[in-house]
DNA sequence: AACTGGAATTTCAAAAATGAAACGAAACCT
DNA sequence: AGGTTTCGTTTCATTTTTGAAATTCCAGTT
């Protein structure tokens, strides 16, 4: 295809000049001659003036040859302090983590057992489940409860996650009490189904926030489907069943399958993968008690 | 393969940025989105920061991206300087052309036949016969008496050379003289084994240089094997021998076949080409008479 | 003069990059 | 609210680039 002016072919060519050839160049690069010739030869090609001449022993630069290479060593003083920039600067990856709220409070909980601050890199968090924001690179590792389907996304088991109803512990045995769910989990999810089959009814109370959610919970308010590793976090609730089979979801760490042989991106996978196979529960101390 | 930090990916990333997005970048630089999205992924790997947001419509620069906008940006006014100075200098390229001294001669007296100065190529005459110049870019254009035997040569016929004995026309008939010939013709050449075969012997005086000998033959001093474009140009001079048809040789025009699809080298070797095929010959005046 | 070492170029198989086309999703318009 | 347009990503066939190995040749050494 035709190209403008190509900058790479530029610091190949500074390369030769600074070598006095192909061989040196080829040492200092890591490219190999045969390539660093061709890329001179274009370079000649696109500029429409000879740069070198080639002997026997190694490259000559002609008269503009001299010239471009005062030019180069200009744009090379910029790539230079690109790379000081990058030096001297942190150098530490961010890299975003997404996942349901409850998850995110078990990271955030349980975070001095996956990452210290003398990592080279730094856990951002978001919540924001579509896989969408994995290909657009807005999210660099999922917690996702399927395997994932695309063939762009790779994806590691980490476990699974239980279901059980909870209410307050206050809350006087046999006591009828409606329940609450989040607005995402409406009639047709897994939760609005075994709700509707085992206590013929919906959720009275619909939210949008997980936290406001177990506050009235532990208000004595209303009875919830909670995972366990949150229901079983807070002494003053207590399950009214036992774990519900037809609501355990497995549990998987998922990210683009071009990011995964990343070192900051694999070392993070291999520390939360380490963390949920432990089944953590929250920290309960993070939530206020109800007033 | 393991890279420095890719200038081309800097080029790209800037325009990137300066669009907005890869649509707006793709139309700018000809490449397409697809390839830009995958080489600022490529350039936020190498430099291990994050450099955009990819939103739904377009990319909005991170502050990290910023900043390294701003240092691009110092390159890319390098770049536009070694633009500037290839369009604002002369931007004729310089056709190296290699022949024979002899045809070395002849492009000399007919270099109104097949340049002008309006044209963007400059002839340079170089006379260096080497196939190897050829491949180490030193020569443009050869003109050589066969055809390439060499898969990276391309060659182009452009007619055929007669070779004639001459004398200087002021030599009585019958008088014996010795012959000439030139150092690289030795007695292994086809001109030293056709004067061996038809007179029974060698040169007695041989030299380096064709217009040394030449002055030496209209001295009347020696005869000489010459190019018939070369003989027939000079009216002291007189044949002594047809064609000889043994000592016939074809002409080629030899380009590196990298080269021949370059716009100057391709006018070039047309222009060469129309004017050798007409069979011209040398303008004598050229050479001072002899004393 | 002969031999050796080093450099550049060429060939061709392998690797990498590219782009067309399809897809998904968000923003915009009616 | 529904339809359209625009943008970015993914897939996969095609194109381009790369590098190992071979070749050639020149400079230096013995």
């Amino acid at each position: 295809m035709k190209r403008n002016l190509d900058w790479e072919d530029l610091r190949l060519f500074l390369a030769v000049a600074k070598a006095g050839g192909l061989a040196g160049a080829a040492t200092a690069t890591g490219i190999s001659a045969a390539t660093l010739g061709r890329r001179v030869s274009a370079l000649e090609e696109s500029l429409n003036v000879r740069l070198v001449e080639r002997e026997a022993r190694g490259y000559r630069l002609t008269a503009a040859g001299q010239e471009l290479l005062l030019q180069a060593e200009d744009m090379d003083r910029s790539a230079q302090s690109i790379l000081t920039w990058r030096e001297g600067g942190s150098v530490r990856r961010r890299i975003r983590i997404s996942a349901g709220e409850w998850t995110m409070r078990l990271l955030i909980d349980n975070l001095s057992a996956f990452w210290r601050p003398d990592r080279d890199w730094v856990p951002e968090f978001l919540a924001d489940l579509r896989n969408r924001d994995i290909a657009r690179r807005q999210i660099d590792i999922g917690i996702r409860n399927s395997r994932p389907k695309q063939e762009w996304l790779a994806g590691r088991k980490v476990g699974s996650v239980q279901f059980a109803a909870y209410q307050a512990r206050t809350v006087p045995a046999g006591h009828d009490l409606g329940w609450i769910g989040l607005v995402e989990d409406d009639a047709h999810s897994p939760t609005g189904i075994w709700l509707k089959e085992t206590h013929g009814t919906e959720a009275v109370i619909t939210v949008n926030k997980a936290a406001l959610a177990l506050s009235l919970v532990r208000q004595g308010q209303v009875r919830m489907l909670l995972p366990v590793f949150v229901g079983d976090a807070y002494e003053d609730l207590v399950r009214i069943t036992d774990p519900i089979e037809s609501l355990t979801t497995e549990r998987w760490l998922v990210v683009h399958h071009d990011e995964r042989h990343r070192s900051q991106v694999r070392e993070a996978c291999t520390a939360l993968a380490r963390l949920l196979k432990q089944n953590p529960c929250l920290a309960p101390d993070f939530f206020p008690a109800p007033l």
